[in-house]
RNA sequence: GGGCGAAUAGCUCAGUUGGUUAGAGCGCCUGCCUUACACGCAGGAAGUCGGGGGUUCGAGUCCCUCUUCGCCCA
């Protein structure tokens, strides 16, 4: 018998993820739920989203885990509350990275890609992923997500390496890609360049050299340069000091002699050097510096190349006699090392200094970048972005957290080209032609953009020849929402998902993905590619530190999930994400790390077991049928508990989608508090369903009758409410539970069931709310008086609450109430409760705003007596405090003048309850200290 | 070097436009295997809201400043 055949009153005393998550989520897949089609989006509105696509050689990590998960939970909950929801699933070629494992993989032959050629290359790349690739895709399933798996996209497949090709031809022919000839940032590993995005900074202790170069023809005099990269001197072809820098005015015009080459070299003026840095004076690289080159530029100065692509030091060009012998062929930092002790042995060196400063590195592979000069492939960005600031500006597009709007605007407003062409084999190979017939190259003609393979030139035709690099792979992604979709053809799913909703990732891609995406978007489209980008943390283990696989410090989901199930893995991520906040997980503790997870799906578990248990299987009421002088208080109250919380999940999660063309300014930055959403469903589920309501209606559905009948539609009708609140974090527990509700029809998921609405509040809610302080007060006053928890005790209640606008008359409704509920009250906490018009204090007592509780305590032990009486003293001394603070400002006339009338209000009523809360707890201490 | 942001309980974080005695999860202390749940139940302790100054009837919230940390960019 499987779970799902079993009766409610079966249910195994542990949820069984592994047992039952596998075959929940089959038959989601069967019945087509995470399915939708471009008819289905007319009919109603739409709801999409692209999945960030990881790379296709990728296993899952618990970033993706977060990442992921938020997007399952928005697109779950769209597809509750009704909308045509579509998720479309895929990977990413990742060209660096596939092609650094099939390199290691020959390297591990004994063989580098040149041995085996690009052709045989390509295709064992290609083989590569077919075997393996997607792996991640699979996993996905095992934490629950739910996409549209027949639209599994990859950026390398046909239609999107059409899409790749159509839009640099579009852009190529527009003449927005162009040629540029400047210093690039080199990746000597992986023999690439690299785009200003992919060469990441990092914090490096270095040292900073200060190297003495004598005054050519006055050996007496020399000048002092400050560098951190020594080896690059045999690249030099001036130093620059500050035009106005005074120290070295002198000195402008005359040359210095470069040690180690022995070369003459000028000293020019330019107002980049930073006076204050070093010693003010700047030798210059131009060949191995953006910024020297850019004043070699404008000084007209040589060129020379010293290091080479595999970051080897040699007379690579322009660089004829620059290189000694003895560091020809030295990998760059051998070179640093031997040229620092060549300048120390020649008295070169003034001294050395330890610096700290920021080094780029390769973004896949971590080496240093090597700055060098090249050609490659542009393309402009500032008429791409100009659409893309307005559309934040204005609100089309809102990106949240609130701050990242600003680092958006930076970035986009201070935009440099990006560099599209990568000295790779695997990827979109760069669609441009070339004619190598003298004739054809003598007219200067430019390459030939094409969608098909051009073999001949129209001029001459002699065969062509294509372009060897190939694209960025974020020159296929950023197309990434519209060639999901069809994109460049006008297809149905192109015009009825696009644009698509939200986009949710992480704030280290928002230049390298996101912004290109919009960009992408209105080139294209004309419109942006979503109206919501949202920047989720990162998940770092218990120091705070991200994980790594150097680090040894990741945690594998499906490890998570087959020890906790998925549910506790995506509760404990959503739960313990703020926006925008870093989840932290200890790595070395998986049970501690996902206890708020594992924790909650049990405690889920156990109260659907008994409530489901108790409901039974008969068909129940509709809540809405049921006589509200039926209903009973306790029934009111989780009734309004649920609408309550209701009205927060929704508030919390936020608008789907702006109603007009833009988010208004109020809704700007409201919405997706994941985290706020999580908690507002667990107390309910918890705090108040389990807690207070379920214990409250024990004794009603054993009575049986009508009345059980009511406590049993309105238990089932709360716990199917919750379930539907809690499905889209965690989607398999509640659809097992949901399964055995009375009365689901078969068939029928909670993954597609509606999403709860608010009902008309029923009034009366807030009577329970005594029977709740009540109990707390006997349980409390229990526990001071030292009575064990199974013992029975008695407890009396006696009204206090004046009547409205009769000082001398008790409120009646707070009688009638605790004496209507005195059973309850005494069944919730162990005790048999009378109600009495008033009593001399005899035991403990305790101030409930409308009543007070009182426990006959006879001979309190001494040590409990005298800890009360502190208690007691020390909470009447502090409401004294405050109290008399109170006073004071409401007899401040500025305050009662200036503030709110219902501030005011608000607080003489608080006045009111402070005095008369202040009064029994000086009683409280006369009896306990005197 | 430029920009953005953060600092609230032992830890990780909430705290909407200034207005109850500042909250949650985890952790901690006490007592309970109460026939759904010890991955639980009940009770409890714990914060001069980073320092200083200012605006205001009123500041965790707004302004200035200092300190520390983080992120982005060069």
């Amino acid at each position: 018998m499987t779970t799902a055949e079993r009766p409610a009153g079966e249910l195994p005393a542990q949820f069984d993820p592994a047992a039952s998550e596998k075959e929940t989520y089959a038959r989601w897949e069967a019945a087509g739920v995470f399915h939708a089609t471009a008819a289905d989006a007319a009919a109603r509105p739409h709801f999409t989203i692209v999945i960030p696509p990881p790379n296709v050689t990728a296993v899952l990590h618990m970033g993706h885990g977060l990442n992921d998960t938020v997007q399952d939970v928005l697109v779950r909950w769209r597809r509750m509350a009704g909308d045509t929801v579509l998720w479309i699933p895929g990977t990413d070629h990742a060209g660096i990275a596939t092609q650094n494992i099939i390199e290691k993989q020959l390297a591990k032959e004994g063989k580098t890609r040149f041995d085996v050629g690009r052709e045989a290359f390509v295709a064992r790349t290609r083989q590569f992923v077919a075997e393996t690739g997607g792996v991640i895709l699979r996993q996905l399933r095992a934490i629950g997500c739910s996409c549209d798996w027949e639209r599994t996209a990859y950026t390398f497949d046909g239609p999107r390496s059409r899409a790749t090709r159509k839009a640099f031809v579009r852009l190529y022919d527009e003449g927005l890609i162009y040629r540029g000839h400047r210093v690039i940032h080199w990746c000597p590993r992986c023999l690439t360049s690299l785009s200003d995005e992919e060469a990441e900074f990092r914090d490096t202790s270095g040292q900073l050299w200060h190297v003495r170069y004598a005054v050519a023809g006055d050996p007496s005099r020399s000048i002092t340069v400050a560098t951190t990269r020594p080896e690059t001197m045999l690249g030099d072809v001036a130093v620059a000091v500050h035009p106005d820098d005074e120290r070295y005015a002198g000195l402008v015009g005359h040359r210095v002699i470069l040690p180690v080459s022995n070369l003459e070299i000028p000293v020019i003026a330019d107002p980049y050097v930073d006076r204050a840095f070093g010693t003010g004076v700047v030798k210059i690289t131009p060949a191995h510096d953006p910024n020297d080159f850019e004043v070699g530029r404008r000084h007209e100065l040589p060129m020379p190349v010293v290091i080479d692509e595999h970051g080897t030091v040699r007379e690579v060009s322009e660089a004829g006699g620059r290189v000694p012998a003895s560091l020809q062929g030295l990998d760059r930092f051998a070179a640093r090392k031997a040229i620092v002790k060549l300048l120390d042995a020649a008295g070169h060196l003034a001294r050395a200094e330890p610096h700290a400063h920021s080094v780029r590195h390769c973004y896949r592979c971590d080496t240093v970048v090597e700055p060098r000069l090249s050609d490659q492939w542009y393309l402009r960005m500032k008429p791409l972005a100009e659409p893309c600031i307005a559309a934040v500006r204005d609100g089309t597009v809102r990106i949240l957290p609130e701050r990242w709007e600003a680092v958006y605007f930076h970035w986009m407003e201070n935009i440099r080209d990006w560099n599209i062409s990568r000295q790779l084999w695997w990827g979109h190979r760069i669609p441009l032609f070339y004619c190598d017939n003298p004739a054809c190259r003598a007219s200067r003609l430019p390459p030939v953009a094409s969608m098909d393979d051009l073999a001949t030139c129209a001029r001459c035709d002699r065969p062509l020849r294509q372009d060897e690099d190939v694209l960025d792979t974020w020159a296929s992604s950023w197309l990434w929402p519209l060639s999901t979709l069809g994109w460049p053809d006008e297809t149905d799913d192109l015009a009825a998902f696009y644009p698509t909703d939200m986009l949710v990732t992480a704030p280290e891609i928002l230049f390298l993905w996101v912004a290109r995406m919009m960009m992408s978007g209105y080139k294209f489209r004309g419109r942006a590619p979503f109206h919501t980008v949202y920047l989720h943390g990162t998940v770092r283990d218990a120091k705070g530190r991200k994980m790594s696989k150097s680090l040894g410090n990741g945690i594998d989901p499906l490890e998570v999930v087959e020890q906790f199930g998925a549910d506790a893995l995506r509760w404990t991520v959503i739960a313990g994400m703020g926006l925008g906040a870093d989840v932290l997980l200890d790595h070395a503790d998986l049970g501690k790390a996902f206890a708020p997870g594992r924790n909650f799906a049990t405690k889920l578990w156990n109260i659907g077991r008994f409530l489901l248990a108790s409901v039974g299987e008969e068909a129940v009421l509709r809540v809405d049928d049921i006589p509200s002088r039926q209903l009973k208080r306790s029934d009111k109250w989780i009734l309004d508990c649920l609408n309550v919380a209701i009205g927060q999940c929704n508030a919390a999660l936020g608008h789907a989608r702006p109603q007009g063309p833009a988010w208004p300014m109020e809704q700007r930055f409201e919405g997706l508090r994941l985290d706020a959403y999580a908690e507002s469903a667990r107390r309910f589920v918890w705090n108040e369903l389990a807690d207070w309501y379920v214990e409250a209606v024990k004794p009603r559905i054993l009575a049986g009758g009508v009345d059980g009948q009511v406590a049993r539609s309105v238990l089932a009708h709360a716990f199917d409410q919750a379930l539907r609140l809690l499905h889209p974090i965690m989607p398999f527990i509640t659809e097992e539970l949901s399964q055995r509700l009375p009365g689901r029809p078969a068939g029928e998921f909670v993954a597609t069931a509606g999403w709860p609405r608010l009902v008309s509040i029923t009034p009366g809610a807030a009577d329970f709310e005594l029977v709740m302080s009540s109990v707390d007060a006997i349980r409390s006053l229990r526990n001071a008086a030292g009575i064990a928890p199974g013992v029975r005790v008695k407890a009396f209640l006696i009204p206090t609450l004046r009547a409205e606008g009769f000082p001398d008359q008790l409120d009646p409704s707070v009688t009638t109430t605790l004496t209507d509920e005195a059973a309850l009250i005494g069944a919730l906490a162990r005790a048999d409760v009378s109600v009495v018009p008033s009593l001399a204090v005899r035991g403990l007592r305790e101030f409930c705003g409308t009543h007070e509780v009182d426990l006959p305590v006879s001979n309190l032990p001494a040590e409990l007596r005298e800890r009360e009486c502190r208690k007691a003293r020390a909470e009447s001394e502090a409401l004294a405090k405050q109290l008399a603070s109170l006073t004071a400002r409401l007899g401040n006339e500025s305050f009662t003048s200036r503030a709110k009338p219902e501030v005011v209000a608000a607080e003489r009523q608080k006045e009111r309850e402070w005095t008369e809360k202040l009064a029994q707890l000086r009683a409280k201490v006369g009896t306990l200290c005197g």
